[in-house]
DNA sequence: TCTGGGGTCCTAGGACCC
DNA sequence: TCTGGGGTCCTAGGACCC
């Protein structure tokens, strides 16, 4: 199925996305940054995260080190701010919550921006495009921010309407591919980089160019059997949607993570445990609030230390060390004290530190039922058959916390699978689920 | 001197089990 | 006792996103 028949034609979604969100929030609240280049920075100053048009058109580049950038910000006098997440997320809150008016079904795909689905909601306008010109004067009147909107038959084309109404001043900062005809879509996309669709970053696109195919119409035309068999499953779904097959639905509610990070570079070199400690322990404190506030415990821990890769004079190391817990927890002192258990491991004296983190791993919800399993085995069998029951019990109920009691005894043990990865260890309490004697 | 901080999914390959 | 194939779990690494 080509785009060409009307029913492929049709919006199904649209994606909003706030123009240069941080800076625009900053101009927001402070006016007198309207019409001049701004930049933010992240944390420590380092490197721009966000960019004004005026910045963007002197050529600094996403993430450009900010040092480089002294003599070309002095000479244009551009603006650089350090920046305020809070006020960030707050302001993207006021986004969602507008935008909400628009469609029931939203879905909050990053900090500044989300995909609407229309589901014959655009009757109540006569065109798509009125209803995102409409998104617009209130985000702008409301807000004060600016957004431009894309609509397109997927998620993937949404996406690249989005960025036709940013870049392209005819559309008056809306876009909407349902409404022209193959050959102005034809025309549009042969103009557009392929490296500019969702989907494909740096090293696809310059595999994808040595193969000839440099622009967003060319891979639309490409077969997606010769995707598939070049770069797998994603880029095969990326070539569909191109075409107006959409395979990616809206996710509304947001699953839980599955890895929780907190990590950041240093203003200056660490060369000491201690300090390093310091760090880790705030890092796992905040991962591991974020950990409870998903109301789910982790299995394992992993903390990392790195040097400067960028210091090429001086010794590089780098390291981690994955940390498994007796029991899956969320507990920020037991965390605490297992990502220093492993820094400790991995921590070498005499290198310059810059950067260090933590992961949270093995996340699982707490499960609220209760299940129980009670089996007997001879001593002789009790490794595996045993191990069996557990994983029986784990599938049934979705626990990861089992208890183990011994006929003998009645004392709870554990038991750790000898051949399987470190990281992966069973352990119990809570619920009694088989006898071994 | 100064170079972000988060996340996701897919794939290949090893180890293990039956 | 020998052999082997299929399924599954795990990890590491690579790609992507903002």
């Amino acid at each position: 199925m080509r785009s060409d028949s009307p029913s492929a034609n049709r919006p199904v979604f649209a994606l909003v996305d706030v123009n240069n969100f941080y800076v625009s929030c900053e101009r927001a609240f402070n006016p007198k940054l309207e019409n001049r280049p701004v930049v933010v920075l992240s944390n420590n100053d380092g490197c721009a995260v966000a960019r004004s048009n005026e910045v963007k058109a002197l050529g600094i580049k996403m993430a450009a080190p900010w040092f480089q950038l002294k003599d070309l910000a002095k000479k244009h006098h551009i603006v650089a701010l350090s920046s305020n997440y809070t006020l960030y997320g707050d302001m993207s809150d006021r986004v969602m919550t507008i935008l909400r008016d628009f469609s029931p079904d939203v879905e909050i795909y990053s900090i500044d921006e989300c995909f609407l689905s229309l589901n014959g909601l655009n009757i109540l306008w006569s065109s798509a495009t009125e209803m995102g010109q409409s998104m617009r004067q209130r985000v702008r009147q409301w807000l004060g921010l600016p957004v431009c909107v894309g609509f397109g038959a997927s998620k993937t084309l949404a996406k690249l309407a989005n960025h036709i109404a940013k870049k392209q001043p005819a559309f008056n900062g809306v876009c909407d591919l349902g409404s022209l005809s193959s050959e102005q879509i034809d025309a549009l996309l042969a103009n557009i980089a392929v490296r500019e669709v969702w989907g494909v970053g740096s090293r696809i696109s310059l595999k994808l160019e040595a193969a000839g195919i440099k622009t967003v119409q060319a891979l639309r035309n490409t077969p997606t059997s010769w995707l598939r068999s070049k770069f797998g499953v994603v880029m095969e779904r990326t070539g569909n949607e191109l075409n107006g097959i959409s395979c990616l639905a809206l996710e509304e509610v947001t699953p839980p993570r599955k890895q929780i990070i907190s990590s950041r570079s240093f203003g200056q070199l660490v060369y000491t445990l201690p300090e390093l400690k310091e760090s880790v322990a705030s890092y796992v404190s905040s991962a591991a609030e974020k950990l409870r506030g998903q109301q789910s415990t982790c299995d394992a821990i992993q903390v990392f230390v790195e040097t400067n890769p960028h210091r090429e004079q001086d010794p590089q190391y780098s390291n981690s060390i994955t940390v498994p817990l007796p029991n899956a927890s969320g507990d920020t002192r037991l965390l605490i004290r297992a990502a220093l258990f492993g820094l400790e491991r991995i921590y070498r004296p005499g290198f310059a530190y810059k950067k260090t983190g933590v992961m949270l791993t093995g996340i699982s919800s707490v499960v609220m039922s209760q299940g129980s399993l009670f089996t007997e085995y001879g001593a002789d069998e009790k490794s595996t058959k045993l191990m069996n029951a557990i994983d029986q019990l784990n599938r049934r109920y979705g626990r990861n916390t089992v208890s183990v009691f011994s006929a003998g005894n009645r004392k709870p043990w554990t038991m750790r699978r000898g051949n399987m990865s470190p990281n992966y260890t069973t352990s119990w309490h809570d619920v009694p689920v088989a006898y071994a004697y």
